[in-house]
DNA sequence: AACAAAAATGTAAGGATTACAAGTTAATTA
DNA sequence: TAATTAACTTGTAATCCTTACATTTTTGTT
């Protein structure tokens, strides 16, 4: 995503585009890892010296805020971040921790007692094992 | 659920059955609360004067490692806990902080590339607002 | 260039969880 | 029952993620 593309979609959401919130976001669309604040941080000084960690987390809760990221609480002690905020599931690989997207078909997903609520946000998050950590499993039998 | 129930439980699940992890225990079945590690500790600690925390983190990390616990990270920062394991939605109310929990009507749900992973939890949250909360918002208007 | 508003920075503080060594309890053996 | 051993529990200190806050820098406008 240019950086042009990026500042209009910002300021459509009433985020003032500066230098650092421009390359937060293209981070996040372009990578699409589902990164902690801390491997977005060693990934991005690099090409922003002068970032600072606190800047970051004030970037990232404006980005939750106003809805255009999604705070992923699937790893019990450290936040996760998706520029993709449409419906779908996350798998957290037991074995290496990565974080993988995982796509639903949209058949029916019916809750009981769920229309006494107002819904704001639905998460589905999984835990196990993923593809290339199985079949490293089986190369070690 | 009585004393003896609950130590034959912890037993069958290969689980010492002490004093402590008993009442635990057998706080999570009879209120279904979702707590946090906090909660517990402030309800329990009035008939287990000696209760240290880190006994009650102890504790949990147990029985979430031998399966008879849920760990519920539907909070950013503090994780709940949930003696029923059996697959079902939770709701944290983005107004007053609790949590509901949410019955799951059909089990069809459906997953594109999920069998390419080993599937070991399943966990489905949302957030909104509970019906006590929105009757409150109606009353003051 | 001067100015005002907003964003970014660095450090310190907060809060949940874990590490660790010492103390206590429970189970086993004699 | 007393001694022995293993397991559980405790209290404190440390760790790690996140936020508070005062200061500095950047940004956009006159
Ligand atoms: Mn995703
Ligand atoms: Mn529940
Ligand atoms: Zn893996
Ligand atoms: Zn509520």
């Amino acid at each position: 995503m240019d950086t042009g593309t990026a500042s209009n979609f910002l300021k459509m959401h009433d985020i003032k585009p500066s230098h650092h919130r421009i390359r937060v976001f293209q981070y996040l669309v372009e990578r699409r890892n589902h990164p902690t604040v801390d491997v977005m941080f060693r990934d991005l000084v690099v090409e922003i010296p002068t970032l600072s960690k606190t800047t970051l987390y004030n970037t990232l809760n404006l980005f939750v805020e106003k809805g255009i990221v999604s705070l992923i609480t699937i790893d019990e002690n450290e936040s996760r971040y998706d520029a993709d905020t449409s419906l779908h599931g996350h798998l957290q690989c037991s074995n290496c921790g990565e974080v993988y997207d995982i796509g639903l078909r949209f058949s029916s997903i019916d809750f009981a007692d769920l229309d006494k609520f107002q819904v704001e946000e639905s998460h589905i998050y999984f835990r196990g094992i993923c593809p290339r950590c199985l079949n490293e499993g089986d190369s070690h039998k």
